[in-house]
DNA sequence: CTGTATCCAGCCGGATACTG
DNA sequence: CAGTATCCGGCTGGATACAG
């Protein structure tokens, strides 16, 4: 399902952004390559402990819809890694604009993205 | 559940906001409150046609929160309304970022609420 | 290491009926 | 009008095992 076929519940922007990032763990793999990693067991050791089925699931349709990629981690290996096309670097904005949302009005947020 | 006391999966603002607005429906109604809308009839009647029992879900959330508040519809009569409180208010360059992803590369949307 | 598969409890949410 | 209640199918997501 690219995110040309994508199919809205109503021609409202905000309503078809939130049929791909309305959930509590999209965002946060994209948090998660924004910050620079890479590596499917990078993305499981994040601090809400996203379920390997879920991040399977996640990963899958990021990239069906053209917001991640696969690449080589290096030129020698086989290894695949994982990054955001420009699409997907595109949301940084939504993203910037949620965080400082939590980061204003809840408390216990921080700032730094654990590394 | 106030907002203080929201106990986020992590300390990261991103994934404790998601906690609130991740999900399809909450900022569907926060939309429509930011239109103008202030009763139930007027959100159930949204072009995405949220189920009552969600509804009716999602404002006691955002009750809980103070994100919205009831008022007094007229002076006259004991009818209620929604409508955001400061705190909701604020929710209003997030929604801005997301519509503006959704406009800018979600075929199909539209920048016009429908009334 | 990079995932996929499966089991399964619980929540989400659509449809509908009903109350104040 | 403003919700609440209930039925219930299906999806979400945690745990764990397993495969390439």
């Amino acid at each position: 399902m690219k995110l040309s076929e994508l199919n809205s519940r109503s021609v409202c922007p905000l309503a078809s952004t939130l049929e791909i990032i309305g959930d509590r763990w999209t965002l946060l793999v994209i948090r998660d390559m924004m910050a620079g990693r890479q590596h499917f067991k990078e993305f499981e050791a994040g601090p809400e402990r996203i379920a390997t089925n879920i991040l399977s699931d996640r990963l899958r349709k990021l990239l069906a819809w053209g917001l991640i990629e696969k690449f080589p981690a290096s030129p020698v290996s086989k290894q695949k890694a994982y990054r955001l096309t420009d699409l997907g670097e595109s949301l940084r904005p939504v993203m910037n604009a949620i965080a400082d949302w939590g980061l204003a009005h809840i408390e216990g947020t921080e700032k730094r993205i654990s590394a």
